[in-house]
DNA sequence: AACTATATATACTGTTCTGTATATGGCATT
DNA sequence: AATGCCATATACAGAACAGTATATATAGTT
């Protein structure tokens, strides 16, 4: 695989969290990415489909860091759901943090049959399932339940956290997890 | 005030919402609302200043619905936090939603610097406020923690609900929000 | 060393964007 | 009826946008 796709790539992917999509054309990325749009369109078709590869590889790598740290640190399903929310914690506090890509991106493209919102769409239902299995080993009932609740306040603590850093939004989201996840045991 | 002033708004809101911001021009803004730009441009300075003052207003709505809601229905500040979610799965439900103004402006401008981001911000703290006020008045004791929790809840329902209509976010949410409450009353 | 294929650079289309300068209408006041 | 004023319409400027046609360099193959 060419090393400038994968540049464009990169550039693309920091270009679109911190200044907006739409607000980035393909100019600058490629002026940033120190290549020209002829070889940006060699490798993508269309502008959209740089966006929907850049979330897609996004998510991929967001899911299999979280997959990583959770199997690195925890045998019991119970305990990976909770230290879910450290490692959030964690990622909000970098430097490179920029929020949610999947949640901005169907905010800028709302409308439900665009190509990128429903692409943001499943994304968000794929991490929710993500929850749901690990509350399912867990041998909770209403696991599809819990892990729509939690996964509530991961998004809007990470929301929250986009719009200003250092909110301590994810610590409270944290304790909130806590109860819920406590409440659900019990049922 | 001027009535086409009033228009350009009202549909500005509508676009922005339907469309996103940032995908809307002002020459479809004034087409929809049936005038020109030379008149948009004498009622606001420049596409910013509409974009903060659809913003404001639509805040503006939102707050007051919602306290409106509020007043007519309870009385005791604990049933006032508790009846929020039923509201808001009520303006999930109706066909005119797209989801919160504040949250989608501030994923359309992620610079913090930004006069529109900075303003969303400051919506979101304004919700939070509300809500913590309530808790007070609840005589809870970790009322702003208890707040930002369920303004975690409701950004995030709403966040997945309009992400994907008729998820029953909102329902789930209430229910979290149930528990979350219950426990601060407690402790 | 000549040839071919591929990647890159330059330069350009046509469209859309925000914002404005200028022309034209109607409407009140005299 | 003539005059002055304000709202609107037309037309345009200049930049940024996505995307492409054409030229040039670079690399590998014979």
């Amino acid at each position: 695989m060419s090393l400038l796709r994968e540049k464009i790539l990169s550039v693309a992917t920091n270009l679109f969290q911190t200044r907006g999509i739409n607000s980035t054309g393909v100019d600058t990325i490629v002026a940033v990415a120190g290549t020209t749009k002829m070889t940006l369109y060699k490798h993508f078709h269309s502008k959209e489909d740089l966006i929907l590869e850049v979330l897609t590889k996004g998510h991929q790598d967001f899911q299999s860091w979280i997959a990583d740290k959770l199997s690195n640190n925890s045998k019991k399903p119970l305990e990976k759901i909770q230290q879910l929310f450290d490692f959030i914690e964690e990622w909000v506090a970098s430097p490179n943090f920029h929020g949610i890509a999947f949640i901005k991106a169907s905010a800028e493209f709302p409308n439900e049959e665009n190509a990128i919102h429903k692409l943001s769409s499943e994304q968000s239902k794929e991490f929710r399932q993500f929850i749901a299995d690990l509350a399912t080993e867990a041998k909770i009932k209403d696991a599809e339940g819990l892990a729509l609740q939690l996964s509530l306040l991961f998004e809007g603590a990470v929301q929250a956290e986009q719009m200003k850093r250092g909110s301590g939004a994810v610590k409270y989201a944290k304790k909130a997890a806590k109860i819920l996840i406590d409440g659900a045991i019990k049922a």
